[in-house]
DNA sequence: TCATTTCGTTCCATTTTGGAACTATAATGA
DNA sequence: TCATTATAGTTCCAAAATGGAACGAAATGA
């Protein structure tokens, strides 16, 4: 079974690794949202080949996470340009660099940290309760599953079954 | 140039992505974080080759994201659990199906979403300042580069040079 | 006009995957 | 006890993806 398998498969992490889970993208991404916008500037910067830049660039307009737009107004030369969906997958990132900035270096310095503008200070990203605003981490956090899922669950025979799914499902509670 | 040769660039980003950017690694860790903890289980739910989970599974054990324990107690059989810093990835698993539950569903129900046990209530991961409280998105966020970093921008002849780091230079800003 | 920049494509050698079978040890059960 | 099954890999091979380099064509700039 191949990992774009896994895209069909009722998982929103599935699903979100099937668009930008791939190995280069995710450094596309960052490059992005750090200002690149042309083919060559993210062909210098990251130095993959331009065939794979092609592909990638390719696939992330197909899905609406880049636009193409005119470098210059009036230009047919082209920009790549990241659309909403795409500005939005920026708390992926910010959450690589944190959890990155935490655990892989040490007591070396960083080279690069975020700073928040609305409050003018140098910050770490935190993942918060939409509702109560207390921290989210592994400890306090359950995912639970949709009707669907635990209608296919239900209709298991083996509990095994249920792993076509893609997931453990013995420890997934049902929405209420 | 491979993927690979990012994690030594000094952006935490690409040494994130070195760790955990693969392309089966996220799955992996997802299933993890689920309750998956012994090698078939992932081999069954993933429906990778044992060849890749084998590899996959070692490296990230050498990492220090998974660990080798006894599956039961005495018992020489194993189990591959996580590490603190393997359960401190759940904010960037938080982060991607929160994203693809915003826009890869359209108006079709959702298959898993999230509960915060803190407050029993359905959330929506946000990705927050740890100073403020404020939502941290695109429009408010920005990088800076430390000290380090600084200097070989600034001994760069040429603004393009810079690019080795491996990502865009020009719109960072330094630290204070 | 002529050189240069930009955005790809094409070709080929190397690496990585996917699929299946195979091995060795540990646990289970009759 | 002894056969059976579960578990954690390894090995082999064909197919797919990647890395490196060269090539092409349109757009831009001097």
């Amino acid at each position: 079974m191949k990992v774009s398998d896994h895209a069909d498969k009722p998982c929103p992490v599935a699903k979100a690794t099937g668009q930008v889970g791939d190995t280069w993208t995710l450094l596309i991404l960052r490059n992005a949202l750090l200002g690149a916008r042309q083919f060559d500037d993210f062909q210098r910067q990251l130095g993959l080949t331009r065939h794979v830049l092609a592909q990638r660039l390719r696939s992330l307009v197909e899905m609406d996470i880049l636009k193409r737009v005119p470098a210059r107004p009036g230009s047919t030369r082209l920009a790549y340009q990241l659309t909403s969906k795409g500005r939005d997958l920026q708390p992926v990132i910010l959450a690589l660099a944190n959890w990155s900035n935490k655990w892989l270096f040490d007591d070396k310095p960083l080279p690069l940290s975020y700073h928040h503008k609305d409050c003018a200070q140098a910050t770490q990203p935190t993942m918060c309760c939409s509702e109560c605003g207390g921290e989210l981490h592994a400890g306090n956090t359950a995912m639970t599953m949709g009707p669907q899922v635990a209608n296919i669950v239900d209709q298991c025979e083996h509990p095994q079954d249920a792993e076509n799914l893609g997931y453990p499902v013995a420890f997934i509670a049902r929405a209420k």
